[in-house]
DNA sequence: TGTTAGCACTCTCACTCATCGAGTGCTAAT
DNA sequence: ATTAGCACTCGATGAGTGAGAGTGCTAACA
């Protein structure tokens, strides 16, 4: 799929004007806007040429074209000029991102909020699958006579808390000694591999009365094996408001509704590709999910060191601002990853 | 304001219909489908009459009749039959209701899916304010060498976390003592009560270095007093799409974008009364926010023994099933109370 | 041979106009 | 007091029309 320079001068003078007006666009119109120094009457024959190739359509005969998947595809493979953020850009991040957060749930929140206010689509990010992080402590804490607080704290920074009612005759130091045991015998197992020890296991390491203490530990690791999955956040969803595209009642309800199923979201989000550095984007038809196959989804991932924990994305028309949505998307991954790193090695800043 | 009997029983009619149908309401379609034994002659004579006295509108004058919203406050008043849930519908919710929580933040979220799914309504809720919650125990547990996390568990079932740095010499038994002081210190007082302790005040209770744990004392009480306003969940918004009025482009959005700021949705929950037992319903222009004054809202509290700590709501058009929308919220509203003791009394029940 | 001017053609959009039907208000009869 | 009858109002619907944008094709041109 090789294209003459002119072609392909000519197709991302078309997909930039498309994206930035939303009509179609026609022979004359690029042949004005666009310094190509070629008649309309050239620009049409082209324009016929690309469309054979399938990289423009035409909604009906006397319209202007209009990109098709394939077209926005190419565009940007090849064509779209990267758009670095300026620094105006860059310092409205920063400052919306200074919210101090204690966890890193509320960071992605965060990001995900930040990042629909400044692409002006809809933004989604699910928080570090809880599941396959590893377990980093437990702890059993008194709350009052008879109940106790389990606390489950990941190497992703995620936190559980469950409660739980325990026997009365349980004092503090029982449970600091099941907490202990408890960290020894798990520290550093994935969430999802934790199984209730055998008794042999918790062996001689307690001298407390083992039939006070065994419900405890069951009821601990039961807590733990019930963790669930990962949290999806979402935003600006009202922002389709502000496209053509969905000046119909019936696209935005399917945008809508689709988005409202959280199973949906996670489904989208999951889909991308694991690629470590980069944004993922598809265009149209080339996302899974039928109920999306007008829009384009753009998404990245963020890392704790080199793995990946989570992803966040951007969802909007296919009709996109791709250059400027790729650099919001990548500047604001960087930043989560350098929050989560902050976060788990800093803890939190306390004002005084 | 008082009505005779047959003026009585034709707004009654017409906003039944109304309700049903979305579509003015014209005398012949109430004699006919109403027993009333009266002639549409008649009954537009008393139509016209209830519309002088505002009860009713008419979009255009050859349209039929549409209730005003002192016809909708008036039906709510005195004329809708109260309509107690089938079992059918108990089972329901109940069934939905099954999954099970761990933390009221999540009994609240899913009480809020359960109420839209149900009535098919946009449905809010809001979690209990921690900052005028009690404080019923906080504990500083050890995470890694240098870091800790901070847990705060209030009367109202709400537990935060913090990850804090602290300096590495300290030990958990430090933490500990630290914790038994704040706990001793502190419980009950009202989270935004609390106040860094003077030195004097910790005086001899702690044996430890004082120059070490300050700062842990300290960041702990940062933590705690940081502690941030209640969380709102909103569900169900793309159920609008099923009313005719949101049909336009321009309602809908106006509609989502107002409930797409969780600002408005705590000024909307907040505006409540504090009623204990009943459901209150503002109607159109009663509402304070200019932006639903299309809308009727339905609210109600939660409670933990005799305190309200936090309300739900259904949102929709004032054209609302108000019967069946009062009785699910009550009976969504008294099963939260009823698991919120649960969860609190016995803690979380663990398979095993 | 590639480019361009010219022109007939197509299709949508906005507008107008006439018609239809639901519902009203009024009057007169019961 | 109630009702039948009727003229009237007004929005919704659909057909018809003209304007405008854009195309494809042909023929002329460099």
């Amino acid at each position: 799929m090789i294209l003459d320079n002119r072609k392909r001068r000519i197709l991302q003078a078309i997909v930039d004007d498309y994206i930035d007006t939303a009509e179609p666009v026609g022979s004359r119109t690029i042949a004005r806007k666009h310094e190509l120094g070629l008649s309309s009457a050239t620009i049409r024959n082209e324009m016929a040429d690309l469309e054979e190739m399938g990289y423009l359509e035409q909604p009906h005969t006397s319209a202007g074209r209009i990109p098709s998947d394939k077209g926005y595809r190419y565009y940007v493979d090849e064509l779209m000029q990267v758009k670095e953020l300026t620094e105006e850009e860059i310092r409205n991040i920063e400052q919306a991102m200074e919210v101090r957060v204690s966890e890193i749930g509320q960071l992605i929140k965060l990001a995900s909020t930040v990042m629909s206010r400044f692409t002006k689509y809809t933004s989604m990010a699910v928080t570090p699958n809880m599941k396959k992080s590893l377990l980093k402590a437990v702890q059993v804490v008194p709350v009052e006579t008879g109940k106790a607080l389990v606390v489950v704290v990941t190497n992703t920074g995620m936190v559980k808390n469950f409660l739980i009612k325990i026997s009365d005759s349980i004092v503090s130091e029982d449970l600091i000694k099941v907490s202990n045991m408890l960290n020894d015998k798990f520290a550093n197992f994935a969430i999802e591999d934790i199984k209730q020890p055998s008794i042999k296991d918790m062996g001689n390491e307690i001298e407390v009365p083992r039939d006070i203490l065994l419900p405890v530990i069951e009821k601990v690791v039961g807590c733990i094996k019930q963790i669930d999955a990962p949290e999806v956040f979402i935003d600006g969803v009202t922002n389709i408001f502000n496209y053509p595209e969905f000046r119909n009642v019936a696209k935005a309800r399917e945008f809508l509704s689709t988005l409202d199923e959280k199973e949906n979201l996670s489904k989208i989000l999951s889909s991308t590709g694991q690629n470590n550095n980069s944004v993922s984007v598809r265009i149209g038809t080339e996302n899974i999910l039928d109920e999306i196959k007008e829009c384009s989804l753009l998404t990245a991932t963020y890392s704790l060191g080199n793995v990946v924990i989570g992803s966040l994305g951007v969802i909007g028309p296919t009709r996109m601002e791709y250059p400027r949505v790729i650099s919001s998307i990548n500047y604001i991954r960087k930043k989560i990853n350098e929050e989560i790193s902050k976060l788990l090695e800093e803890g939190l800043e306390i004002d005084t």
